[in-house]
DNA sequence: CTGAGACTGTCAACGGTTTGACAGTTGGCG
DNA sequence: CGCCAACTGTCAAACCGTTGACAGTCTCAG
C-alpha cells in the first residue's frame, strides 16, 4: 500500500524534486481516496488544506455557481497535483474538483507537506517554479479571453489541454473525452455556440470530433493556424 | 541611495518576510530605474529575469498583440512587485509592463534574488504564499469571465483593482485614474461597450466617473450588489 | 489664457451568441 | 439485445456588444 502511494507521489512533478527518502517519510501520512465518475471531490470555498495527487483517472477542475452553471478550468491526468491552498493555509479553495472518470487520489495533509518542505529546503526552488508556471498558464488564458474571438479561444484551450494531458508530448494526435457541454463550460459559452466553432475548425481539418470525444490530429498545425490568424 | 532602495524593498510584501540584514545584502545589487508616463518597461516575451518592485508611480501590467490591441491585467501601486519569471529562469515574460504615470522601479537581478532566498530559506513559505495568492486572483478572473455577464465582470474587476490598490483598505471610497479605454482593454471589450455598463452601475449609485477618472464610493456595497445578482 | 490632443457621448447598422425547443443519435447497462 | 439516458444537430427569434463615424468636452503644456 505504502509502495503504491510512493509510486504515485514519485510520478508527481511537484514532488519529484524531493529526494526519495523524503517521499518515503510522507508516504505513510498520505491517504488513498478512490473515486467514481462524477463524484464531487472538493467544493469551492472549503478551507481544509491538502495536497492532492491524481493517482488514476481524470479529474475536472472548476466550480459551480449558485444557479448551477458550471465552469471548468482544466482536466487533470494521473500525476497532476492540485490544492494550491497548501501554500496559503486558511485560504478557501478557489475551485472545486469533480471526478471525470473512476480513479483515485493520493492526499497529503497540508501541514505534513509543509513540514516536509521545511526539512528539505532544496526542494523550494522547484516548487516555486511549478507554481509560477501554473500562474503563467492562468494568465495566458486571461489574455486569450480578452484578445481572441471564440474560435481562437476554443483552439487555444484545446492546445492548453493537450499540453496538460502530456507536458512532454511528441507531435502525435491527442484525444479528449469531453462532451460539447464540457467544452462550453470551459469557455463560458453554450453548447450550441461551441458547435459552430468546432465545425469551422473541423472543416479546416484541424480537429475531429464524435460522440463525447474530440481529437486534435496535429497540435502543431492547430497552433500554426491560430498564430497566423491573430497575433 | 542604498537607503532609499532599502525603503522600497521593505515596502514590498514579497520581501518583507526577509530579515532586514538580508535586504541590506541585496540593496547594493539593485538598480533604480526612473520612468516617465507611458514608457514601455518590459515587453512580453523577454527572457531576462529580474524582480521589479514599484518604488513610485503606477505601472500597467498587460501586453499588446500584433494588431496593436492591448490587454491590461492590472494596475500596480508602489510596493507591488512583478517579474514572476524570477521563479522560472529562462521562461519568457507572459506580460509586459508600461508606465501609467511617472515613477520609478527598483530591480533586483533574478539570480541575486534567488541566491538570497537560498541563503534565507525561512522566507520560502511566505514567498510560496504570495505566488499562490496571485494564482488565486488569476483564477478568480477566469471564473468571472466565464460565469458573469459584462456588468458583473466590470464590477468584479473594479473590486479587484480596489484590493490591489490597497490590500488592507478600510471601507472608504477608492478612485482610479483610468480612461474608459483602459477599462475596455482590461475587460476585452470596447470603449462604447463599457460606457453602457458604467452608466448602469452609476444609476444604482455604485460608482461615479468623470474625465479620466472612476471612483467606487463604497466597495462593500458594490460587492453586495454583485454577489446578489449572480452566484 | 489658449490651442492641440486626448478623452468622451452618441448613433445606426451589423454580426455573432444566446435562448428555447424539439427530434434524432449514440452508447452503456441491465 | 433492447431500452433509457445522455448526448447531439438544428432552427428561428431576441439580445447584446461591436463597428465605424462624428461632434462635443475636458486637460494640460506652453
Amino acid at each position: 500500500m505504502v509502495d503504491h502511494v510512493l509510486e504515485v507521489l514519485k510520478s508527481c512533478s511537484l514532488l519529484s524534486g524531493l529526494p526519495e527518502a523524503a517521499l518515503r517519510e510522507v508516504a505513510p501520512l498520505a491517504r488513498v481516496r478512490p473515486f467514481r465518475a462524477n463524484e464531487v471531490l472538493y467544493q469551492r470555498g472549503e478551507v481544509q488544506s491538502a495536497l492532492s495527487v491524481v493517482g488514476a483517472g481524470n479529474v475536472r477542475i472548476g466550480s459551480t455557481n449558485a444557479e448551477g452553471r458550471e465552469i471548468m478550468l482544466t482536466l487533470f491526468e494521473p500525476g497532476a497535483w492540485f490544492g494550491d491552498t497548501v501554500f496559503s493555509p486558511g485560504m478557501p479553495r478557489v475551485f472545486g474538483a469533480t471526478a471525470h472518470t473512476d480513479g483515485e487520489l493520493v492526499e497529503v495533509p497540508g501541514q505534513d507537506y509543509r513540514a516536509l518542505l521545511a526539512r528539505y529546503p532544496e526542494a523550494y526552488p522547484r516548487t516555486l517554479d511549478m507554481l509560477s508556471r501554473r500562474l503563467w498558464s492562468a494568465i495566458s488564458i486571461i489574455e486569450d479571453n480578452a484578445l481572441r474571438d471564440m474560435p481562437g479561444r476554443v483552439g487555444r484551450r484545446l492546445l492548453f489541454l493537450a499540453h496538460m494531458h502530456d507536458p512532454q508530448r511528441g507531435p502525435g494526435p491527442v484525444t479528449f473525452k469531453l462532451t460539447r457541454e464540457h467544452i462550453a463550460n470551459m469557455m463560458g459559452m453554450t453548447r450550441q455556440g461551441v458547435l459552430g466553432v468546432l465545425k469551422a475548425l473541423e472543416q479546416r481539418g484541424l480537429i475531429r470530433f464524435s460522440y463525447g470525444r474530440i481529437t486534435v490530429p496535429d497540435p502543431d498545425a492547430l497552433k500554426a493556424y491560430l498564430d497566423e490568424r491573430a497575433g
